[in-house]
DNA sequence: ATGGTAGACCTTCTA
């Protein structure tokens, strides 16, 4: 079963590009995040006549988060519990009904920037959160994958240039604790079992030409429960989509699990 | 060299 994730940075403006490449790739289950509308103007029957049963956690203008999957949804939850002020839309899960199931949670984890902020806050709360609510989660001992666009650089080795980061959020020593935390709650983290792979990147900005100079950064992740992890077969960033027309600045994540 | 691009949307915010 693959499973991918893709944050589009707006789904309405980037559809053809992200319809040709659901019909090439045909992941089994997607999380897209940055959908940056409202469910009703999620272009819902454009996925349904691919084949994938569509839920929706939308916002407008900013964040929003979707789930398709060509196996059945069930117990299909909407926001990141632990907080019932917040109103940004950035986590979605539903249990897969595949012959054997699998969960699968798609977030947009916050940028927070700049650091120093309620911004930057906002972010440490939530990955505390999504702790919890990891830690809830991995208590059924099932398979389940938490895959999105996590807004964390893990490692140096996760940037084209980490000097250029040390001021930013998403590789603050705060922010990748965070990540860790997770981690050591028995999460494996996909794309760092494919053996010998450093400066791989799922994310080129739209400026100062990131993508033609290779100008990238790693924060799409894919972490795996153990009882997931054991099925993992390959993981793999779909670099090329982002030198096509009118690209978003992230690429597709997918991994392969073991049927 | 403190720029540059992109999307949603009303003028600036977020990334």
């Amino acid at each position: 079963m693959r499973i991918a994730t893709w944050n589009v940075n707006s789904i309405n403006a980037r559809l053809d590009g992200v319809l040709d490449w659901f019909r090439e790739a045909s992941p089994d289950v997607a999380c897209l995040q940055e959908i940056k509308c409202v469910d009703e103007k999620f272009p819902t029957e454009a996925f349904e006549s691919l084949g994938y049963n569509v839920a929706v956690h939308g916002q407008k203008t900013y964040n929003g988060v979707a789930l398709l999957s060509k196996y059945p949804m069930e117990d299909v939850r909407k926001g990141l519990p632990g907080d019932e002020t917040d109103e940004q839309a950035r986590y979605i899960e539903a249990l897969i009904v595949a012959p054997r199931p699998v969960r699968v949670g798609g977030l947009y984890l916050p940028n927070g920037n700049p650091i120093g902020t309620d911004k930057f806050s906002y972010k440490l709360a939530w990955m505390a959160r999504l702790k919890a609510h990891a830690q809830m989660l991995l208590a059924d001992e099932e398979p389940l994958v938490l895959a999105g666009d996590y807004n964390v650089i893990p490692e140096a080795s996760d940037c084209y240039d980490p000097a250029a980061w040390v001021g930013d959020a998403l590789f603050q020593p705060q922010s990748r604790a965070a990540f860790r935390e997770l981690q050591w709650l028995g999460l494996t983290e996909a794309h760092k079992q494919v053996v010998g792979k450093t400066h791989d990147y799922t994310f080129w900005d739209y400026q100062a030409g990131a993508w033609p100079r290779n100008n990238g950064i790693r924060i799409d992740h894919l972490l795996l429960s153990p009882q997931a992890a054991d099925r993992l077969k390959a993981c793999t960033i779909h670099s090329h989509v982002r030198g096509r027309e009118k690209p978003s600045d992230h690429v597709p994540v997918e991994i392969d699990l073991a049927l």
